[in-house]
DNA sequence: AAAATATATTGACGATTTTCTATATGATGT
DNA sequence: ACATCATATAGAAAATCGTCAATATATTTT
């Protein structure tokens, strides 16, 4: 996973408003509209952070009529978990020696 | 954990050159100088995101003489796994009936 | 004590992001 | 066909972020 990916990956997650929608979703799928009475953000402005998460797959969208229907995408989520545990769990192969020693 | 904190956590991994002072961490401790040596910025940007990541608790610094270590913090990462687990996991308690029925 | 070295802080600037208003698109109901 | 409702897009303003040069601080070396 290039550095570019795993960003936008977790630009999903560093925005005040975007984890309150996500958190939303934790109990299920949910409309727009329903998403925009429980946020304080203009309808513009929601969906400009729902295309974040879903262009970063965390979340996906599925037009039923004139609604959009919004979940939190497992396979998203899982693949933001691998993501952090590669990204940060110690390499001892290449665990280098000293650094800076006087 | 407030979604200020969440944020601050996760803003961590959404900055590139972070995410690549983070993967030369996985090798082990290094001095700000030898991160400076491998990473495309000034000493200052440096500092900089040093701060950043050591706010979040996702590395932590220790000074020796002139110099400061810095590695991947064990506790930290634990803390944003847990952190990334919680707000992604579907609530099925209190998981809702419908919404924008028909 | 002065010079040198490593890192942090300050302040400015440009780029990016978040937000808004206005408008467009697309579906539904009359 | 026309009005209505849900959502998306465009464009601009405001806020935040990443970056740099200059400078400060703290430690070590001479």
């Amino acid at each position: 996973m290039d550095e570019r990916k795993t960003a936008a990956i977790f630009k999903s997650f560093c925005d005040e408003n975007r984890i309150r929608i996500i958190t939303l979703l934790r109990s299920g799928e949910k409309c727009a509209c329903k998403l925009l009475e429980e946020i304080n953000v203009t309808q513009p402005t929601l969906s400009h952070h729902m295309k974040i998460l879903c262009d970063a797959e965390i979340v996906v969208g599925r037009k039923e009529g004139k609604w959009t229907y919004y979940s939190i995408s497992e396979k998203g989520v899982k693949q933001a978990k691998e993501c952090l545990e590669q990204l940060t769990t110690l390499d001892v192969e290449y665990k280098n020696k000293s650094c800076c020693e006087k």
